[in-house]
DNA sequence: ACCTAGTATGCAAACCCTTGCAGCATTTCG
DNA sequence: CGAAATGCTGCAAGGGTTTGCATACTAGGT
């Protein structure tokens, strides 16, 4: 059926081991038998067998990806960068999506470990002693995860946190709400202490946490009531899909961005410009991520005994868009539409729901 | 290192076959033997190895899917379907992406299938020549293209738009405009003939083919003069992210949607319920497209004789959303602010830009 | 007690390639 | 001209599993 090293050393008229180096190795061979061996095997349509080589060398040149959604455009663009990196290194990526589920990670890791040299998990939910136990079973790379013993490509918050509330507070915003993301989510922490931080550098500027959401559209439908109630000018979503969510409620309830709130998202998805109105983002260099965590791995595999990189200098850049305006007089009169008990309402609301 | 199968023959006091046979066929095994040794391979943490496994076996229990661009939603629902039919299955998925480049597609698949038991490629941009050759390097199945001699997951594309076309008639439409995809797409052509179809059995019905754009929003932007220009008061798009793309230039022009003028996508993207107006779409189930290739591919594998089976029983539904509308007067009015050299016009739009 | 049928286990080959080592030939240098 | 060095090539082992076949053993029937 296929055509082996074997059939091509007999047709070549050398032995196998030469043919096998003729590929491996060039420069170990003669030229001449090169040429031939090469012209042959070119000939006859051989390809070597990857289960017998993988057999031998251990290796099978395949890397292991694991989001939560692949549905999710977050994760297709970390995935288009975590592919073509791979492909450009001569691997090709198994991917697997554990449905936001933590519990399947782990067993999703554990499945595939065996037939790849190495994984990226992106955003994993799992808990942090999972995370590590299962580093030890096999070279793994972390994306927008935080963790002292395995290795991260980690988005720098803070950085991008401050850009938005810079942008809100030069257009005049001081009381400024969060829309959170999954409580067990480390980048939700990472953005709610961000935005703490930035906030408490500045002593007239208010934060309000409204809590944790589901972080896609229906969460920011489900938040956004809760917004305008907590007398917010402005709102940060923990993502782009919950931003949408809002404008989408907000438009149902008549609450014109961004004259009576602004909006701002992160993630800046490729549909963030054409959503009305276009939404004000903050940008993660999704698909540099994932070729970061190519590069991560493939390093690791060179170099076991390194200790943990944490990579976290990827830029960020805000895009400014419809969504965000100036604090107009409107404003006011737009919240006074619906129940102000807002002192209470603010209270209630500072915690996680 | 790694334990193998040899460790626990060893420890459990059995051959390695009896090792080998508790796994795979377990009836076949001692009851006590059996609890023996998969106690001994738990207790050890024992994984087979699977390149030597596939060495023999010839098989590798992964799966190949090749699409034109994970970022593209559409192609992110499928791979979703894909990936979770491949995994119920006990297979893997190996995920790649043309960048929309014909040429890379064949590499990919001779690069991936000595990798994989077999392959899906999804809406192949390839001419069918090359498509019909890859076949018989390896077992593939299609989505989203027409082949006589290679299996295929097709979509109705009559059914669906005759869903559009019906909608768009009860709400008066006669003059309904198409903005194409690319010439080289097969679903474009099928679309474009289910149009022609059911626009010819209804006599008052004029069809205007405005000719092929970019599959992508800015082929929609690149579109929208023309189709204002052409006098339809509704407009078919090849798919939502076209749709898109007219809408955000509609938005631009103040041509209002759908007073002026009624849009219709095709694939209902999760996103198309949140454009402003909110998009009708002739939704495509391509989740279950990817997973019936699966399916295919799978039975493929165990029939390898079997002639090609072209399923398409894919049902389609219509979301009917605020993008589509009743003609009103306003329509001519809308449409009276452009140059209305209509004849003319339509003339030249009839061939392909 | 003996034979048969059946069942459970082990043996060993095979899958295809990589690679250390040995062998051979050719060249180079003393 | 002989010996050593160098450059190519072949031999053969080995990697971990599956599986057909042989063997050993059990139990049932007579």
């Amino acid at each position: 059926m296929a055509v082996s090293a074997r059939d091509v050393a007999r047709v070549a008229g050398v032995s196998i081991s030469t043919v096998s180096r003729a590929l491996a190795r060039p420069e170990d061979v003669a030229p001449a038998t090169l040429e031939k061996v090469l012209d042959t095997a070119r000939g006859m349509g051989y390809r070597p067998n990857l289960a017998a080589r993988g057999l031998i060398t251990g290796r099978t040149r395949i890397l292991g990806l694991i989001v939560p959604d692949l549905e999710n455009p977050f994760f297709a663009s970390v995935t288009k960068g975590v592919q073509s990196r791979a492909r450009d290194a001569g691997y090709v990526v198994i991917i697997s999506d554990s449905d936001e589920d933590p519990s399947q990670e782990a067993e999703l890791v554990r499945d595939l470990c065996k037939r790849v040299d190495g994984m990226v998990m992106c955003s994993p939910r799992a808990p942090d002693s999972v995370i590590t136990e299962l580093a030890g079973e096999c070279t793994l790379v972390l994306i927008n995860r935080q963790s002292r013993d395995v290795p991260t490509v980690q988005i720098d918050n803070l950085e991008g946190i401050r850009l938005a509330m810079v942008h809100l507070r030069a257009l005049g915003h001081r009381t400024i709400a969060y829309v959170g993301g999954p409580s067990t989510s480390w980048s939700n922490m990472a953005r709610l202490d961000a935005l703490r931080t930035v906030a408490a550098q500045r002593a007239d500027t208010e934060l309000i946490n409204l809590g944790s959401f589901q972080p896609y559209v229906s969460g920011g439908v489900a938040a956004a009531d809760l917004v305008i109630a907590s007398g917010a000018t402005a709102v940060v979503a923990y993502n782009d899909l919950v931003a949408y969510g809002l404008l989408d409620r907000f438009r149902q309830r008549g609450v014109a961005v961004p004259d009576d709130i602004s909006v701002v998202g992160v993630d800046d998805l490729p549909m963030s410009g054409l959503t009305t109105p276009s939404l004000t983002s903050v940008g993660i260099p999704l698909v540099n991520c994932g070729r970061a965590s190519v590069d991560m791995v493939l390093s690791l595999l060179e170099h076991p005994t390194w200790p943990p990189v944490h990579h976290h200098d990827l830029s960020f850049h805000l895009a400014v868009r419809a969504s965000t305006g100036v604090v107009s007089p409107t404003s006011t009169s737009a919240l006074s539409r619906v129940p102000s008990n807002t002192d209470g309402t603010k209270e209630l609301l500072d915690t996680d729901v």
